[in-house]
RNA sequence: GCCGGGAUAGGGUAGUGGUUAUCCUGAGGGACUGUGGAUCCCUCGAGCUGGGUUCGAAUCCCGGUCCCGGCCCCA
């Protein structure tokens, strides 16, 4: 019996990594176009780190083990803590913003299902310290951008928490975490029902999530145009906001969970959403503003997008991200970030990539001039890849093997070119031959090479 | 964690409670000591795993493992 992999990863073949390979290289193309810079963070951090972020109850989803120390580690299940901690530790003082990008393997102890596995790999950026508008268009034009790169058509949705969070303030505080997770686990029904019973179905609520697109965007101005007047019940003051960060707000309770109630400030600053809005709009963006994208966790303070594709079953999202305070929680300055994170394996699903690979040139030499083909092999191999036989077969099985590999050009090597100063160049599709000088050779096939 | 469907050479498959388990493909070699994918020949290679029922199990039953789809969850 052989051993198996463990349940939930994979093994990929020489095909599937060229196609990840070119994939990864469009995409990080985009990134780098925009100026961000790849960074890269340990694959195991102490566990610490994702329940500060994330709450306990993730440690049930994270493969976490003990070392020989006695340390309490995990295998990382999401690259934006591990940046944040990078960032707070290494760069809280270079110039802002910050624009990183990271691509990397990552860990979750779950049910493995279409698109979903127990090692898979995340790209993604984070833009840190920019001010809110500009960032959030930037980010979401960028996610744009790498999928469009990779021949990926998604469904963007954009939400505002700013807007959401202001309107729960005139709710009870201790009906908020429910409507919140109504709102985000689409419970519409449930939801109504709840609102009926607490007297909040005059917020707008119901039909603000209802909404799409503009008329989503008119129903919440109208919905401000009413709020200004109403009771607030306990909403945090502002920072002052002169020097901080735009948006940014105080975090009093320090670092506790995102999980454990710990809210940033979302402002109500609807014309900032309408600035995010604008400005995707001349990044040519096609996206659907829908406010019932709140995404989980407290630490998200304005704008939150997700996106959305087709082909592949229940887990349809390949890309969530928005604006988050997260610098504080690990322990930094107040520092406002946006940032996303792209389901790598999710997207290989789906691109309609063409196989493009070119086949190394096979250079094919009868056994009594091997060390003098080696040579020549050695000279090639300056200019365009080559395979050399290591099988000891004869020549006529040596085309055989390269006509199996799909060769398209062989080099031939004896004694008669030896002598002659002249190798044999096979073109293998046709089937034609020519006689030429080794310089010629070189250059055809450089030629030939080109681009790949 | 829950529900359903699966597991037969490297890949894809057929079949039956009972001789030596199909076929296709693949891989290696040969016919072919300087010219390829053809042809022919040879070789390699399999019933996930543990238990049970049975005279006999790859086949039937149970547990486990892994895969596929869905639920829960999804930072």
């Amino acid at each position: 019996m052989t051993i198996q992999r463990p349940r939930g990863t994979r093994d990929f073949l020489p095909e599937d990594t060229e196609k990840r390979g070119r994939a990864k290289k469009a995409m990080q193309d985009v990134l780098e176009r925009w100026g961000y810079r790849e960074v890269a963070t340990p694959t195991f951090e102490h566990l610490e780190l994702f329940t500060i972020k994330s709450g306990a109850s993730v440690i049930e989803e994270i493969y976490s083990f003990k070392d020989k120390g006695g340390r309490d580690l995990a295998l990382r299940p999401e690259l934006t803590a591990p940046v944040m901690r990078m960032y707070v530790s290494e760069l809280q003082n270079s110039p802002r913003p910050q624009r990183l990008w990271y691509f990397g393997n990552c860990f979750r102890y779950e049910r493995p299902q279409k698109g979903r596995f127990r090692e898979f790999w995340q790209m993604g950026c984070e833009l840190i310290g920019g001010s809110k508008p500009d960032s959030e268009a930037e980010a979401i034009a960028l996610a744009d951008g790498m999928l469009k790169s990779v021949g990926v058509v998604g469904d963007i949705h954009v939400g505002y928490l700013g807007l959401i969070r202001s309107i729960l303030s005139k709710i009870e505080v201790q009906h908020r975490s429910s409507v919140m997770r109504m709102i985000d686990k689409k419970e519409r029904s449930a939801l109504a029902t709840l609102l009926e019973d607490i007297g909040c179905s005059h917020l707008g609520l119901l039909e603000l999530i209802d909404l799409k697109g503009q008329p989503a965007l008119d129903k919440a101005a109208e919905i401000v145009r009413d709020m200004g007047a109403g009771p607030e019940l306990d909403v945090p003051a502002d920072a002052p906001v002169a020097s901080a960060p735009a948006g940014t707000a105080p975090s009093p309770a320090g670092r506790g969970s995102a999980r454990q109630g710990r809210a940033v400030g979302a402002e109500l600053r609807l014309e900032e959403f309408q600035e995010t809005v604008d400005l995707l709009r001349a990044y040519g963006v096609n996206f659907t503003i829908d406010f019932e994208i709140v995404r989980g966790l407290e630490y998200y303070s304005g704008t939150v997008f997700e996106i959305y594709a087709e082909g592949l079953g229940a887990q349809r999202q390949i890309c969530g991200g928005g604006t988050y305070e997260l610098a504080s929680l690990f322990g930094g300055k107040e520092t406002s970030s946006t940032g996303f994170g792209l389901g790598f394996d999710r997207i290989m699903e789906i691109v309609p990539m063409e196989r493009s690979r070119r086949s190394p040139v096979f250079l094919a030499f009868t056994p009594d001039v091997k060390i003098q083909a080696a040579k020549i092999a050695k000279e090639l191999r300056k200019s365009v890849p080559v395979v050399f036989d290591v099988m000891g077969r004869g020549l006529g099985a040596q085309l055989k093997a390269a006509a199996g590999a799909g060769a398209e050009f062989v080099v031939i090597v004896g004694k008669d070119e030896l002598d002659a100063g002249k190798f044999t160049l096979r073109d293998m599709s046709g089937g034609g031959q020519e006689s030429l000088a080794l310089p010629e050779i070189e250059e055809r096939l450089k030629e030939h090479y080109q681009g790949f």
